[in-house]
DNA sequence: TATGCCGGGGT
DNA sequence: ACCCCGGCATA
């Protein structure tokens, strides 16, 4: 679980006891009034969380607005030096902020004007603000500021057990073209849009008017500012096995007239689109696999595996609703796309819908050769060998009408 | 038309 | 899991 609350909150759950433990990661972003903690509960006999030395963090964190990684191991940290020999530890008072050690920070000069606003909270009232199952981007109403997980290694926890994602020190929300070939990352998504408008929709660049197609083409991304060139390198055009998946055969665009008209696309895109090959430039950046994606792009997704999958008589139904959960399944090829998302009414305060995250799960893009139907084997089979007189000499699949078992191609 | 077998339904 | 079959693709 990670939970945002209050620093005074935690004290509160730490002698309710509602906290067995918790560890802690680079929170720096985060104002000095909230702390996100990652906690669990743990076994009786591993590392129990003492109340005074919980309090002793808190007291540290609540002047703190900045917690450098490597974070403290709490059971070097805590129980060690610092517990035992008073301030020579971890914990760099902001007094003494220059003695180094894993923690440093400097005093906000004006502490009675945290930057994020304290919302009724307490521990009675308690619930995790945000429990992300795969480690979910879930952007919250925290807009920029909210704390963004990632992939990184999970060795700066506290505890040895890992947590999927952690916040990196530096993140910065960059928007990538999902263009074919293109893969170009801006930093806003004003430009983004704009870029896509204007060099693959072939808009007029100077109308700044967006029918929301462009939402279609991009996608948020999450970089390290400390290692930009590492991010834009992994995320280069050049790692087709990344973000530029196979293109699927041509294929005409299906029709979407099945789903509903919140979700249409406001005009089919490839009818005007100057690529050769048929494809749709939707297609042709079908991401595989598993994504968490927001719902601004959670329909490019859909629409982008009807286009992968029309080449079969595609019988595509897409079914939202107004609850938590949608499916979208069709027939041929067989793919099933599960998703969640939180109903607006689970979210309460909590942003708008289009910030919400939907987990998507999706086969990969199948090979050319495995959109068509197997071809026949070639060989005798049981039926033919046995004939239909000796049906009972047959292997089993053949007489379930199945691939033949015995003689194989 | 015969054959192979996928997808789906029934028990 | 086992069994059956409609229906499609292909030889």
């Amino acid at each position: 679980h990670i939970c945002i609350f209050r620093v005074k909150d935690l004290d509160l759950f730490v002698k309710k006891r509602v906290i067995r433990s918790f560890s802690l990661t680079d929170w720096k972003q985060l104002s000095k009034v909230f702390f996100c903690f990652c906690f669990h509960r743990r076994s009786e006999e591993e590392v129990d969380m003492d109340k005074v030395t919980a309090a002793m963090v808190l007291t540290s964190l609540s002047t703190s607005p900045l917690v450098r990684s490597p974070p403290v191991r709490v059971s070097e940290g805590l129980s060690g030096s610092w517990k035992d020999n008073g301030s020579a530890g971890p914990f760099t008072p902001s007094s003494n902020s220059s003695s180094g050690g894993y923690w440093s920070w400097s005093a906000p000069s004006d502490q009675s004007n945290p930057s994020t606003p304290s919302p009724p909270l307490s521990a009675d009232s308690f619930k995790p603000f945000r429990v992300p199952s795969l480690g979910g981007v879930g952007p919250g109403p925290a807009g920029p500021e909210d704390p963004i997980l990632d992939e990184q290694d999970g060795s700066s926890l506290l505890f040895d057990e890992p947590i999927p994602r952690k916040r990196k020190n530096s993140m910065k929300v960059m928007f990538k073209c999902l263009w074919k070939n293109c893969g170009k990352v801006l930093s806003t998504a004003a430009g983004i849009q704009r870029h896509i408008r204007t060099i693959h929709l072939g808009r007029n660049c100077d109308s700044d008017l967006s029918d929301g197609e462009e939402d279609f083409y991009y996608t948020e991304i999450k970089l390290n500012t400390d290692s930009v060139a590492d991010g834009l390198s992994s995320l280069s055009p050049a790692s087709p096995s990344v973000l530029s998946p196979p293109p699927p055969p041509p294929s005409p665009l299906p029709s979407v007239s099945q789903l509903p008209d919140s979700h249409k696309p406001t005009q089919p895109s490839d009818t005007k689109e100057p690529h050769a090959g048929g494809t749709t430039p939707l297609s042709r950046s079908a991401p595989s696999a598993l994504y968490l994606i927001h719902t601004d792009h959670a329909y490019q997704v859909m629409k982008t595996y009807v286009n992968n999958n029309s080449a079969g008589s595609a019988s595509t139904s897409f079914t939202p609703t107004n609850s938590s959960s949608f499916s979208i399944s069709w027939q041929s090829p067989p793919v099933t796309f599960t998703g969640t998302t939180v109903s607006p009414s689970k979210s309460q305060g909590f942003g708008d819908q289009r910030s919400q995250t939907i987990a998507v799960l999706s086969s990969p893009p199948r090979a050319t050769a495995a959109l068509s139907r197997k071809v026949r084997g070639e060989g005798k089979k049981c039926r033919k060998v046995y004939g239909m007189e000796n049906r009972d000499m047959w292997c089993t699949a053949c007489r379930w009408k199945k691939a033949c078992q015995r003689f194989t191609d």
